[in-house]
DNA sequence: GAATTTTTGTACGAAATGGTCCATAAATGA
DNA sequence: TCATTTATGGACCATTTCGTACAAAAATTC
C-alpha cells in the first residue's frame, strides 16, 4: 500500500492527516456543501497538491466514509473485548459511540449516518459504502451476540438489527442537539430495556 | 393563512404542488446538491415565480421539511387509530413507513431523517426542525403507549424512544439499498422482537 | 373598458464551483 | 555536482451558483 518512491521530492504532508482533516470537515458540513477551498483550507493544502493525493473531492470522501468505518469496526470489537455481561459490554459499545459523536464540545453525530445517507440516493458509490458500513455493524454484532450464548427470547441477528438501529438513532438524536447527558442517559435506558 | 388578494393577477400555478415537487427533489439529492434550476425544472417554474413564492432555496426546503413532518404526524396517528393491539398498530405503522420510503420503486427513505442531518450541523433552522421531528415521533408514541396501558417490564417513554429509533434507522437502511421485502420482513421481526 | 396590481419570463451579475495546467522549487539517486 | 523526478503554488478556465432587476403580460376590480 504505502509506496516507497525512493526518487523525486517526498510528499511535505501528511495524507493522513489531511484527511482526517478533511473527514471532520466533512462530518461538519456533508459533501455537497463542502468545497474544494474549504478542504484546502482546513487542510493547509493547495488544490493542486489535493487533488494529487487523491484524486477528486468524491474520491476524498469515500476514502473518509472508510477510514470512518474502520473506525467504527474498532470501536465495536474493542467494546466487545473482556468477558463481562453482555449488556455491561453494549454499555461501553454505546458510551464510546457519544465520545465519539461529541468532539469538539458540539454534536456532531456521525460522518457516515449523518451525511452519507443524503448523497446515497443519486450516488452509488457512497450508497454502497453506506451499506458496506450497516452490513458490518449488523454482522458484527451478531457474531458477538451469537458467540455470547442466549437463551434469550430474541434470535441474535435480529437482536443485532435492533441495536444497531438505536446506533443509528443516536448518531441522528446528536445530530438535532441532543446534550451529551441526554444521550448518555438515553444510551443507558435503551441498554437496560433491550429483550437481550 | 390563505390570503385572499382580491386584486392583480392571480398565481397560475399550486405552490402546494410546487412544494410537493421541489420536497421530492430535495429528498432524492438532498439541500446542498439541488440548485435553483434543478428546482425550476423539476416544479415547471421559472425562477422568479419560485422566488416570490417562497423567499429563498433555504426557506422552501424548510417548508418541504413542515410539510413532511405534518404527513409523519398523519401517519402516526393512522396507524394508531383503531382499538386493536399495540403490537398490531405498530405493524401498521412501519408499513406505512415502508410505503412511504419507496415511492417511486427505489428506496428513498425519508426527507427529514435522511437529508436534514447533513445540513444540521451547520443550519440551526434546519436543526430545530429535525429536532422537532424527532420530539414529535417520540412524544406521540408516548402519548399512544401509555394511553393503550402498560404491564410491560418498559417505560412507555423508553418504548417510545426505542420504537422511534427503530424508525430512524429504518429510513437509513432503506437509503442504504435494503429491498422492500427485507424492510418490511426486517420490520415485522423488530415488531416482534420489541419487550411491550 | 380602464386602471391597477401582481405574476411572469428573461436577462443580468457577481461570486463560487470543480478541475486543469504549468512554471518553479525541492529533494533524491547516481 | 548534476540530472531526474516529484511536489508545490498560483494562475487559469468554463460552468454553475444564488439572487436580483426590470419590462411585458395577464387578470382582477371598479
Amino acid at each position: 500500500m504505502t509506496d516507497k518512491p525512493s526518487r523525486g521530492r517526498p510528499r511535505q504532508f501528511s495524507p493522513e492527516a489531511a484527511l482526517a482533516d478533511a473527514a471532520e470537515l466533512f462530518r461538519r458540513q456533508g459533501y455537497a456543501a463542502t468545497s474544494l477551498d474549504d478542504l484546502g483550507a482546513v487542510t493547509g493544502l493547495k488544490r493542486s497538491s489535493l487533488y494529487a493525493a487523491f484524486g477528486s473531492k468524491q474520491e476524498l470522501y469515500l476514502r473518509a466514509l472508510d477510514t470512518h468505518a474502520g473506525m467504527m469496526r474498532d470501536g465495536l470489537e474493542r467494546a466487545f473485548r473482556g468477558d463481562d455481561d453482555t449488556r455491561q459490554k453494549l454499555s461501553r459499545f454505546f458510551e464510546g459511540a457519544v465520545a465519539a459523536y461529541f468532539e469538539d464540545e458540539s454534536g456532531l453525530g456521525c460522518l457516515v449516518l449523518c451525511t452519507a445517507p443524503a448523497e446515497a440516493f443519486c450516488d452509488a458509490p457512497v450508497r454502497a459504502r453506506l451499506n458496506a458500513v450497516l452490513t458490518m455493524i449488523d454482522e458484527t454484532l451478531t457474531a458477538h451476540l451469537s458467540a455470547a450464548a442466549g437463551d434469550g427470547p430474541v434470535p441474535p441477528g435480529v437482536l443485532a438489527r435492533m441495536i444497531s438501529s438505536l446506533l443509528h438513532s443516536l448518531a441522528i438524536r446528536v445530530r438535532a442537539g441532543l446534550s451529551r447527558e441526554d444521550a448518555l442517559r438515553h444510551c443507558a435506558e435503551m441498554v437496560s430495556a433491550l429483550p437481550l
